[in-house]
RNA sequence: GGUGCGUUAGUUCAGUUGGUUAGAAUACAUGCCUGUCACGCAUGGGGUCACGGGUUCGAGUCCCGUACGCACCGCCA
């Protein structure tokens, strides 16, 4: 036996007790005659004591244990002379009388600690003593937790645990394929699945009515803070369902996974349900962060072609937000937000602003190009009070200004505070379209995924004005952060025709790119739906990371790279000649 | 594919207008210290200033390129 209690174990009640400790030597205090030595293990640390004229030879070894050491003793649990309060086991300390060195460490290239003088790629090197700190192994447990509750809630509700293959075949809709060549048949290759959209809705023809799984999906696009190649879903389909079925269902899911693992309470009140269309004119976006408002006011009549400023007059949005509170601003702030909405990545020529002072009068950057009648009806219309300050900007398209406008008003919610993580705002974001163009194929492209099913009012639409057609789809997001979506699938072959007909799609394609999933649908589908939650996602919401990477034990950095494997890397011209795979020699 | 920022001690960073022997904190080592818990005090070791080229009497510092990292745009049904 190694050891008859852990680090975080033992209180005052147990003094007394003969115990037997292992873990990680934390940090070692030395007092002269007497040593202190923090023993570290994933509960808690407990503090060990050598005397040197108690202790003897063990009084030597103790201060020859370095950071990291692995080590186990035997002592008395004894009350402290001088109590920390600060830790839960800071009544009692471990009077040593056994000690067993059961392996040395190098001294670690960053200090184990919860904050760490280790920056994030060292971290990533070295996770594996990443993982040992305090912060970094809560976030798992708090991963492990979510992944319990999940598994809980849906059990209780009837669903079925299912695994799907990780090789399958590849589909050229979507995201890029991460591929796999297949040895036994040279020249062919698997695919990873990009989600196991396709098998579940086959699982439903296979009657199994309510399924789930938490799922590693891959998509091989290039990374952000919230983007990896490898990610983990908690997929859900159910048959015999309606939007309405599917939205309820996950809703009561939602508020249970905040109740149990983030002890939230979400309240009775159903989560506010957005049309896509409002979310775009309101926000900017189809994932507003709702936990404040500073919605869009659109001010092009009112603007455009009614003063001398030609900038607006060629706009074809104009549109602006209230700042509460911000009249005060001085020209370096109001120069700092110009700067920001000019950034390449936001792309805005500039930003007009209309302040209305506390005492109510009004002063803004177009004074000369408008009436003062004009501007006060800004201020009307945008619903700006004493002391706000208003922000416009305009352009030529008017779906890319509302996105710079969305942009800036995050900003604001961030300069004004008002982005707290430990609030949460939830909704349903609908009626996504079923389209949209895209340029670079020159057709239109699934904005969900071509198992979409249309509203059934809007199918009609399918043959005359496609890109008109609303898809019964649904996205959940919390706090601007897009956490789940889904959709009622297609489960009628003549129709899922038709769709991939309007995507560009010739039968005889379609038939081989789908094939199985069109015949299945031949033999009795039922209709079905479901959704996807990113966990990923969710437990960096709970856990208020910035970076889902955070909540992986081992993530890949912003190249797809896991730099303590060092994979990527080549393989063996072996491998490569079992695969019959010529490299393509670079030209230069 | 693109934009921005960064790369200096084991680590996190500072380094002025281009000018003497490149600093701090922390970590590490040694010594002192019997109630510490971010212990304290003293001493010490530790640097290919990412790499390559250029400008200059002289480059950590300026210029160009490369690599790597981070954030973002494109991309992510």
């Amino acid at each position: 036996m190694y050891r008859s209690h852990t680090c975080g174990s033992l209180r005052i009640e147990d003094k007394g007790k003969h115990v037997t400790l292992a873990g990680w030597v934390q940090r070692t205090r030395k007092m002269g005659g007497m040593t202190f030595v923090d023993l570290r293990d994933r509960y808690g640390i407990t503090q060990l004591v050598f005397d040197e004229q108690k202790s003897g030879e063990l009084f030597e070894q103790a201060n020859k244990t370095g950071r990291e050491y692995v080590i186990q003793v035997e002592g008395l649990v004894e009350e402290r002379y001088s109590k920390n309060p600060n830790m839960p086991t800071g009544d009692i300390e471990i009077i040593v009388d056994k000690y067993n060195l059961l392996n040395p460490s190098l001294t670690p290239p960053f200090t184990i600690e919860e904050n760490t003088d280790g920056g994030d790629d060292l971290r990533m090197k070295y996770r594996y003593l990443d993982i040992r700190r305090e912060n970094v192994r809560k976030n798992l447990e708090l991963r492990h937790k979510f992944c319990i509750a999940v598994r809980n809630f849906l059990d209780s509700k009837g669903f079925l645990e299912i695994e799907t293959p990780i090789l399958i075949g590849s589909t050229p809709e979507g995201a890029r394929d991460f591929i796999v060549p297949s040895r036994m048949n040279p020249g062919q290759f698997y695919a990873l699945p990009q989600s196991p959209q396709t098998l579940k809705q086959l699982l439903m023809v296979a009657g199994i009515d309510r399924y789930f799984q938490i799922a590693k999906c891959f998509r091989d696009e290039d990374l952000r803070a919230d983007r990896q190649p490898e990610f983990t879903q908690i997929d859900c389909e159910m048959s015999f369902v309606t939007q309405e079925d599917i939205l309820q269902i996950f809703e009561e899911m939602t508020k249970y996974l905040f109740k149990e693992v983030r002890g939230v309470d979400l309240g009775e009140a159903p989560f506010p349900r957005m049309p896509w269309q409002e979310a775009m004119e309101k926000y900017g976006s189809d994932k507003p962060d709702t936990r404040f408002g500073m919605e869009f006011k659109e001010l092009t009549t009112l603007l455009k072609g009614t003063g001398n400023f030609s900038i607006f007059d060629d706009a074809a949005y104009i549109g602006g937000i209230v700042a509460p509170g911000c009249a005060g601003y001085s020209r370096k702030q109001l120069d700092e937000l110009t700067n920001f909405v000019k950034m390449p990545q936001i792309g805005a020529k500039g930003l007009v602003w209309v302040k209305v002072a506390d005492d109510g009068s009004i002063k803004s950057s177009v004074d000369k190009y408008y009436t003062p009648e004009q501007i006060h009806q800004v201020c009307e219309t945008a619903g700006a009070a004493n002391g706000d300050l208003i922000l416009i900007l305009c352009g030529p398209d008017a779906m890319r200004c509302r996105k710079q406008l969305c942009e800036l008003r995050l900003e604001m919610g961030n300069r004004l505070g008002l982005r707290d993580k430990n609030k949460f705002s939830l909704l349903w974001v609908v009626d996504f379209p079923m389209f949209e163009w895209s340029d670079e194929e020159g057709r239109l492209m699934a904005m969900h995924h071509p198992f979409t099913s249309p509203r059934p009012q809007d199918i009609p639409l399918l043959a005359t004005q496609p890109e008109k057609v609303l898809a019964d789809a649904y996205d959940m997001v919390c706090n601007g952060i897009e956490v789940g979506g889904g959709s009622i699938r297609i489960h009628d072959a003549e129709l899922q025709a038709q769709i991939f007909k309007v995507l560009g799609f010739t039968p005889e394609k379609a038939q081989a790119q789908f094939g199985f999933l069109m015949n299945a649908f031949k033999y009795g589908a039922p209709p079905h739906g479901g959704l996807a939650y990113g966990l990923d996602r969710w437990v960096s919401i709970f856990a208020g990371l910035d970076s889902i990477r955070d909540c992986i034990a081992f993530p890949k950095n912003n190249s797809g790279r896991d730099v303590m494997l060092d994979a990527p890397s080549e393989v063996a011209e072996a491998q490569l000649e079992e695969l019959k795979i010529a490299l393509v020699k670079d030209a230069e």
